[in-house]
DNA sequence: CTTGACTCTAACGCTAACTATAGGGTTTAT
DNA sequence: ATAAACCCTATAGTTAGCGTTAGAGTCAAG
């Protein structure tokens, strides 16, 4: 499958594609008498996966170490795999603190004001951003 | 106020205080005669605004608007500034549920592997990942 | 056999918010 | 008067995940 295809298939550009091989992510393919990319079947289930992972919160390199994982997965652990998505867990957990602990003080903020027409000379918003958290 | 005291006044660094001055957040200093920048005092607590404006999500660009409407406080309005946090608000919210949706959908992947020490041949969380979302 | 669609590489550009480096000039203390 | 400490500008590098551009080669159809 030439690449403009394999672009097709997976919903990804041309260039990501490329760009994807460049950093890893999945296996250079073989290429034509042309020197064009012939990729075999099995490159869009890993593009799946790819997307899977990204969806769900895991970095390129992230992804490209647990695709590695997949690909040789008979010598692998569950334990192992089963870390790494803990460890995600226990990073998307702290953006949600840090994201709400923003929300809850802005949104506190934010209430003390009229939004009113009138002057902001007196608003409650730029008061409290004035003093220090 | 020179600006090796101002940085340390306010806990930013100097090159920090100088990329804020090109980007337009602070005011550029009047200049001494052999050409040092020196702060007028007011320039603390515009530091000590961005610091809270970027605390709770605003980026460089917007805590740039918000101090130039702080500034000149008196022609505009509580609608404006309150304007500004509500599209905040949403943004983070939509942060949050993304986040969220990451969590939840990693978490019940995550749930269904077992973690054991045997081969990740059959495992849950690789099998999910392998499927598209 | 030539046009148009496709592909190739290499390198640069983009956003955000800085950080680091090179190569100077100034001030202060001794 | 000289050395240390401070300050200056301009430019480039960092991270992440691509997108863009230039210039050239390849392939399929008419």
């Amino acid at each position: 499958m030439k690449i403009g295809e394999l672009s097709k298939q997976s919903n990804i550009t041309i260039e990501t594609l490329r760009y994807y091989e460049k950093e890893g992510l999945i296996p250079s393919p073989p290429r034509s008498e042309g020197g064009y990319r012939d990729y075999p079947h099995n490159t869009l289930s890993f593009l799946t996966f790819i997307k899977s992972a990204k969806s769900v919160g895991f970095t390129l390199k992230e992804c490209r170490d647990l695709l590695a994982i997949f690909i040789s997965r008979d010598v692998h652990t569950c334990a192992e795999v089963k870390d790494l998505s803990e460890q995600k867990l226990d990073h998307l957990d702290a953006q949600l603190k840090a994201l709400s602990t923003m929300h809850s003080t802005l949104k506190a903020i934010s209430d003390a004001c009229c939004g009113g027409e009138e002057s902001a000379a007196n608003c409650a918003i730029l008061n409290q951003l004035e003093r220090s958290a």
